[in-house]
DNA sequence: CGTATTCGCTTAAACGATTAAGCAACGATG
DNA sequence: CATCGTTGCTTAATCGTTTAAGCGAATACG
């Protein structure tokens, strides 16, 4: 086997030339003839040649890599996401260093700071909810949360709320419970607000906020937790309910579950729609009506701010890094009608039906 | 703001001391006076150093960075794995890049080389479901199938299925229906075979395979295209069927709601056990009975076999690369009993009930 | 007392790429 | 013919770290 791994020094020494020169026909930068050029790139195809991140790194001070900090891997949105950036990034040539913050506050600044100590050259955050993210000394994407600068992509929580609502009162549903999580959550009270408006003014509306404000630290998803005490979805809906909606994908199946363990048939009896369209939402019977993301144009958005950022600032020092003028972006949401979600029933609990008529 | 980012030159002017001495002291290697080192180790924190991942990788020829390659980030399996090799590399040292094939056996090849070119140390994989790693340049723990050398880590899914199958045996089990999906799959067959040898011998039992041959290169899950036709899981229970065993969750959430929806309650009526303990699990009523792997330890595995490797051979070139004696581990996994499985009732279907007796 | 052997530090050479500056040669222009 | 500007390449410096080699001075040893 030829030992000799391909650096430019081989190739220029092949050829008979200078590093330098290699490097500008590689690069396309500086003054090379069409024909030498042409056969540069012809040996460096020939031999392999992949450049050393490491040295290029060094030089250029760019390390070709973005960081992706999570609140939490183990939120079940986050294949989505990762899924997403790790595509934009490495379409736009970038990579993808993991950041998790497993759940804790504290840890997200932390996490942060390994990242940039590893030398990324910018990064997309999905904040904690209710964190900001200060000022750090990198470009940054904030994904789904308002942050001080305006460098913010996020889907419009509040139209897909408004959708969801719109979609239900078409259905004919006026009395309706809303299964939120943390009251914290920015993008979960924009979710509220659009499904209030979008019930229009004269619907019954309550909100149920199923985390307490009592463990404002503690991980997005306490599966453990969660499932103690019954939801007692079936008393609302003796109680006048005939929609159920969750804002989240997760509460949505286990609201769905609950129901049709206490024999309340959905849609039939009552309606039960999600969020964020989470693989199960397609699997489950009935399936899930939902509202999805559009996470591969996010993540385009946040990587195309970032990347336009990196490659702006030429070899600026943290300077005037506060300069990053990310495009701020709303992507609308689209609502995924399925089989959870039908006509509401007119309401005639079986107790009064005879009194009626 | 002092605007000179330190390096390590700083570090050493600031003491009137040469760099190598620095490098010296803070890597605790070269022959430095107790004195002079806590004085360096004193000012590289007071400047808030951090070396340069750049400059050392460049030198060293290693970059502190592991590749994490998944055949398919969507499946929901991920947040699990990622967490866990993110938590074990991360107190290691070492960062994580994602490698994401997309549920194409091709772009897999392509994915690994690119985690390469970007100059990763080792790197974890989780293959796609029947291919093989073949010997690439560069250390590799393989995770869940058996790979070319010894340096695979995996959960024991055999014993995993007989642990199943026991349980389901002792709830006195006899006709059971396992749902599986893709016969490639190793990981399905090894755990078809241990569901087997816990259920016994004189067990009924048959296995559903949801995917079919005809698609082997299509994505992991296909959500879009499952749930078209119903399981048919009422017709079975007619039959007799009273446990549904599952090899992934997601396919026992899809039994277990298919079930409700046709009246038939769980466990009374027929229980569903799954694999994996994805976090829908535990939320869903009633709660899934379901195997964990111990994703901490698996990861903690590969990724100490990797570092071993990586730090084991000094600066040896791509030479002897196939020295990986990484340990070939088996994981146990963990029975975790929820609601969704219960004692079988005697079997009466209500048809035949009145000739009986 | 002379010669080894440590100790404690410095000098200098890498690692592989980028890029500003320089230098011949050549054609065009005054 | 002298000068200027291009073209096409080379020289050399630089990024920040590691590490082999070197070199006085102090100590140990015969």
């Amino acid at each position: 086997m030829r030992s000799e791994k391909p650096k430019l020094a081989v190739i220029a020494e092949t050829l008979g030339v200078s590093v330098a020169t290699v490097s500008n026909a590689l690069s396309g930068k500086g003054r090379v003839s069409p024909d030498l050029a042409e056969r540069i790139r012809e040996t460096a195809r020939a031999l392999a040649y992949v450049p050393s991140m490491a040295g290029r790194a060094l030089r250029t001070g760019r390390s070709g890599v973005l960081g992706l900090v999570l609140p939490d891997i183990s939120n079940p949105l986050f294949p989505q996401i990762a899924q997403a950036i790790e595509q934009a990034a490495s379409t736009a040539g970038y990579g993808v260093l993991i950041g998790d913050s497993r759940g804790h506050t504290g840890v997200q600044t932390e996490t942060i700071e390994r990242l940039i100590d590893r030398g990324v050259d910018g990064m997309v955050v999905i904040p904690r909810r209710g964190t900001r993210i200060s000022d750090i000394g990198c470009p940054v994407a904030v994904i789904d949360t308002p942050s001080t600068p305006g460098n913010t992509v996020s889907s419009d929580h509040w139209d897909g709320g408004r959708q969801m609502g719109a979609h239900l009162r078409a259905l004919g549903h006026r009395k309706v419970l809303i299964l939120a999580g943390s009251p914290l959550s920015t993008v979960q009270n924009d979710r509220v607000g659009g499904l209030k408006a979008g019930l229009g003014p004269g619907a019954d509306v309550e909100v149920v906020w199923l985390e307490t404000l009592a463990s404002p630290n503690a991980p997005d998803l306490a599966p453990d937790r969660a499932p103690e005490h019954s939801l007692n979805l079936a008393a609302r809906v003796e109680q006048g309910v005939t929609a159920f909606a969750a804002l989240s994908d997760l509460t949505a199946v286990r609201a769905l579950t609950e129901l049709q363990g206490a024999g309340i048939a959905v849609p039939e009896a009552a309606s039960v729609a999600g969020f964020d369209d989470l693989i199960w939402s397609s699997v489950v019977t009935p399936s899930l009506t939902t509202l999805r993301m559009d996470m591969a144009e996010i993540a385009r958005l946040a990587v195309s701010a970032l990347t336009a950022v990196i490659e702006g600032l030429p070899r600026a020092r943290v300077a005037a890094s506060g300069t990053v003028t990310a495009e701020r972006s709303s992507v609308p949401m689209m609502l995924v009608v399925r089989q959870s979600t039908g006509p509401c029933r007119t309401i005639v609990p079986k107790a009064v039906e005879g009194i009626v008529r």
